[in-house]
Parts: structure tokens; sequence; C-alpha cells
DNA sequence: CATAGATCCTGTATGC
DNA sequence: TGCATACAGGATCTAT
């Protein structure tokens, strides 16, 4: 569920809220998320248990806790439904919610690790140095997302110009561009005025950099609303909603009219999943 | 190598 | 009300 925009509003919560805490106790029973660490939730203890956050960091949708003087890393993926909760109540005896898999628990208040669907992980990895920023070795394959400073369309668009996938497909390979999923790829072909159809080897270099420049603005613009929320699923640390989903052109809107052109709004299952268009806007 | 499809899960909404 | 089915903001593994 959550995407580039969500996750990074959960990352601004994060560094707010626990940055420079330290953590006192790691709680939570062993579960799938903890799939990657040889000891399970214990490699997650032996990382942070007595330790200070010095932060967050975040490509795509990966975002890692960095801890004091550690050479590893906690890297947090959400998958679908995924959440990371801050309470400042008194940490300790706070019921434990349904489908807590983690919880940190600080002098002030407590980190929560929520995921129903258990498509999150959570995993210990090693800082490598790549670039201007260390990221976790287990990140190696994800490419740079748009919003990064060091992002370079070129060689993207070089590499997309030679697939013979769908372009909605392509917006979504994390090994491409990271950070965009269902919702703002959606967005982005909207904005571009293309059809998700179309195959990569087809689109023109100019209309690619149209594409990834709409792919960027919208994640820019969502993050300043906090996120898309469609249901409870997402929130922010503080439980609190986003506001993009008020200002979404076509996904979740099959049968409304388009906003440019007041066509309805079509859903078509691409790749075995939704994609929303308007036939008469996205015809380039 | 590039690509399509199956798979990991639970919760919710919909239709009969 | 009960039950069956479809669907969900994702990544990864397997087969072709």
């Amino acid at each position: 569920m959550p995407e580039l925009p969500e996750v990074e509003t959960i990352r601004r919560g994060l560094v707010l809220h626990a940055s420079g805490q330290e953590v006192l106790r790691v709680s939570g029973r062993d579960s799938r998320l903890f799939r990657d660490n040889p000891a399970g939730i214990e490699s997650i203890r032996d990382l942070l248990e007595g330790c200070r956050i010095e932060g967050f960091d975040r490509r795509g949708k990966f975002m890692w806790l960095l801890a004091q003087g550690q050479s590893s890393s906690l890297m947090i993926h959400l998958g679908m439904s995924g959440q990371v909760r801050f309470e400042t109540a008194d940490s300790g005896e706070l019921p434990r919610p349904k489908h807590e898999h983690l919880r940190l628990e600080f002098e002030r208040g407590s980190l929560s690790f929520v995921d129903p669907r258990m498509f999150g992980r959570l995993t210990v990895s090693g800082l490598e140095q790549r670039g201007s920023r260390a990221i976790p070795q287990a990140l190696a394959h994800i490419a740079m997302d748009p919003l990064e400073p060091d992002w370079d369309p070129v060689p993207v668009i070089q590499r997309a110009r030679r697939s013979r996938r769908k372009i909605k497909t392509i917006l979504l390979d994390q090994q491409l561009l990271s950070g965009v999923g269902n919702i703002y790829a959606d967005e982005a072909l909207f904005r571009a005025r293309l059809h998700g159809s179309i195959r990569g080897d087809e689109l023109p270099v100019e209309l690619w950099t149209d594409l990834l420049e709409a792919s960027a603005a919208a994640m820019r613009d969502a993050i300043e609303e906090g996120g898309t929320s469609f249901d409870s699923l997402y929130v922010n640390v503080e439980g609190n909603p986003g506001y993009f989903g008020n200002s979404l052109a076509v996904y979740g809107r099959a049968n409304h009219p388009c906003l440019r052109c007041n066509t309805p709004i079509e859903r078509v299952v691409l790749e075995g999943r939704s994609h929303f268009y308007c036939r008469h806007c996205q015809n380039r």
C-alpha cells in the first residue's frame, strides 16, 4: 500500500519523534516480518537494545533506521499493509494492537510495527558507502528514486526504451526507478497524457522525460499533503491520514468524470493490477 | 537476459 | 445472517 510519499511521511514522523532517543527495550514475538534475519527478532534486539537512534533514511519505498555507532541498519519495508506508530504514552503498559510484530521502547514513548498481511519486512543489513551516502546492502538491487538529489533520468530512459513491456509496468519496476507504486503510476500517466499500455520501446525520449517528470511531480505533491489514505490502512506515525486522496485525478475514480474533459474514468486490469485512466485524455 | 505469472497473507466489500 | 468470491497502496521467486 504505501508508496514513496507515504513512506516519506512516516519517515519524517519518525525523525521527529524517535531520533536521539535510546532504545531501552525491543519486544515482540518472532514473525514472518523478520524472515530475512538469521536469528529472527534476536538479530534486531542485538542491533538496537541499548543503542541511541541517529535518524532514518529512505530510498524509494524502503527506509532504514540508523543507530549510533553501528555499521548495520534496520531496514523497514511496509509491504501492502504495514504501519509504524509512535505512542507518546507510557510505553510498557500500552495494549498490543492486533498484528503488532515489534515494539521499540524509549525513555519517552514507543515505536510500534503493525502489519496484518505480513508482506512487509524488517531486515538488519550492513551499510555500504555508495556515492554520497550509506545504503543497506539489502537494497543494492533497488534503483534510485526520482526525488533523490543524484537522480539522473538519462540511463533510466535508455533502458526503458529498450524494453517491450508496457510503460506502466516499467514505472512499477523498482530495479529501474524506485518509489512509484500503483497510485502514482496512474497519476503520472494521466499527468503526462499517456496510456499505460504503450510499449516502452514505442515511447520517444521526450515523452519518457515527460513521464518521469510527471512521476516525480505527483509524488512531490503527495508528500505536501501527507500521502494518500483510502482507508485506515495508511496513516502517519501519529495515526492521522494523508489528504492527497482528494487530489487524485484518476486512481480509484472509475466512472467519475475526468477532471479535464468530463469523460468517465475507466478501470481495466493490466498485468494483474487495476489501471485507471481517461480514454479521451490519455491517447498519445 | 527479459518477461509473465504465481506466491506470500489478512481484512473488507460485494453479491447471492 | 451466512457463505463464497473478488480485490487491495508490493516484492520476490520460478518458469519460460
